[in-house]
DNA sequence: TGCTTGTGTTGCATATTATGCAACATGTTG
DNA sequence: CAACATGTTGCATAATATGCAACACAAGCA
């Protein structure tokens, strides 16, 4: 069904475009005439998914992605749960907070919760990063077996720092040690200069999994001395795992 | 583009059924043949707008919504900055403030904060009511000439209660007086037992406008007095109206 | 177990419809 | 004002969405 493909493929557009379509931008990226990329945004925007703005003639998502948003956010309603948990998760190691979900071989970003170190890094929800170079990327990727890892890294991995990993072998070889360590590390591998540990938790009778992470700047700690950050994780984990039902910490 | 129409529709009946739609509702609901409903959920899932559950087979909403909403929230990021104002209002009222936006005939809600009041009346986010009956719904009709409520509501208008306006014309008055008033209220035509009064705030610069309201079940105020509210919801509308540029409010 | 029923997915021929072209309308820039 | 970019509409043709079967699979039941 090629022209629904299309008209997912001009959504995904706008989200990288910043919420914000002309009839132009589908038209170019899509390959296709003006005419068909304008039809195509009419019909989207007839039933609510996208508005237009009578003025700009711009088009923006409309009402109807929040009420599917909020149908997502029941799923996972973890999200909501896990609020006050890495508020403290946060406020102990003074760093951000991470939640995020796996899509493909990107992780989603859900939930940042902010420290109260002056310097944070830390993105909007529904920001994508690859999941081969974040912390949360490797705790979920460790959840699944090493085939569907190959299958879904076919072709070499995009690199964004110096450290970040570039070959399949290389990344299965540290999911192993991810999956014996029990929490995984980013080390530069998404920003120069900063730092991520991760853990996965599944809940039990969804079978959904999402990940948190605490990152940080590694001028925060000249020691280089992040056992007090992992242990925070953990116990992050072993609180809300347990209220999850986390096959893990509960038994 | 009648099969993105279609693809639409689908999204819109997966809100009505909770955020969980089978292959066999949208055949029935759309009046096509099980394959085609089939397919159209199938594409729709490919770019991650929507996602089936392998087990149960089950369509959901998918990442890719979240992401959209989240640009939907960026344009209407008065809904974040109203957070803090509305927690007070409810505070104060001890009654829960709404705020909405128009979509059509109806009011979608974008967010709800509970008062203290033990018995509370309040709906999940992104839930829709006849703007006819609401007092969001009066209030951000209000800021619209008369011939254009007359195209949006054409034929009867649907009664939730025994108090709710039927006709064009009783609305039309209605919205005469909510203009004059410089509020709207809603006594018992949404609810019964449940009244509501509520202002429409435009911002300057973007054009959007939202509403806000405050609901209070007839229990809660054996003597009727319900001047306190409406000085409170006013209150609300000064200090927030400044401070996203309404026009009424800054002059 | 064997039978029935309900459901989701695929191959195929046909008819629906999505597409590019062109023209027009409108707004924008130099 | 000219030149250009952009969004929208009518029309003929090519692309594709559709229903019909048939199949696969699971659940309910005698």
């Amino acid at each position: 069904m090629k022209s629904i493909e299309k008209a997912v493929s001009a959504l995904q557009l706008m989200v990288e475009s910043g919420g914000e379509l002309r009839v132009g931008d589908v038209s170019r990226h899509l390959k296709v005439n003006r005419s068909t990329a304008s039809r195509l945004l009419a019909s989207l925007a007839g039933g609510g998914l996208i508005e237009q703005d009578p003025l700009t003639q711009r088009y923006g998502p409309g009402i109807l992605t929040v009420q599917l948003a909020a149908g997502f956010h029941r799923k996972f309603d973890v999200v909501e749960q896990a609020q006050k948990d890495m508020e403290a998760l946060a406020r102990e190691t003074r760093h951000t907070a991470w939640l995020g979900v796996l899509s493909g071989a990107e992780v989603v970003v859900l939930k940042t919760v902010r420290g109260s170190q002056p310097i944070q890094f830390a993105v909007e929800p529904g920001h994508r990063l690859p999941a081969h170079a974040a912390a949360m990327g490797k705790a979920l990727l460790s959840l699944k077996p090493d085939p569907e890892i190959r299958e879904l890294f076919e072709g070499t991995l995009a690199a964004t720092t110096g450290q970040t990993l570039h070959s399949v072998d290389d990344l299965l070889r540290e999911l192993a040690q991810t999956r014996l360590r029990g929490y995984a590390i980013s080390n530069q591998e998404l920003f120069d200069g900063v730092k991520a540990v991760s853990i996965a938790l599944t809940e039990r009778h969804k079978g959904t999994s999402i990940a948190v992470s605490v990152s940080y700047p590694l001028f925060a700690l000249p020691d280089g001395d992040d056992q007090p950050i992992i242990d925070a994780l953990l116990g992050f984990g072993r609180h809300f795992g347990a209220r999850i039902g986390d096959t893990r910490w509960t038994r």
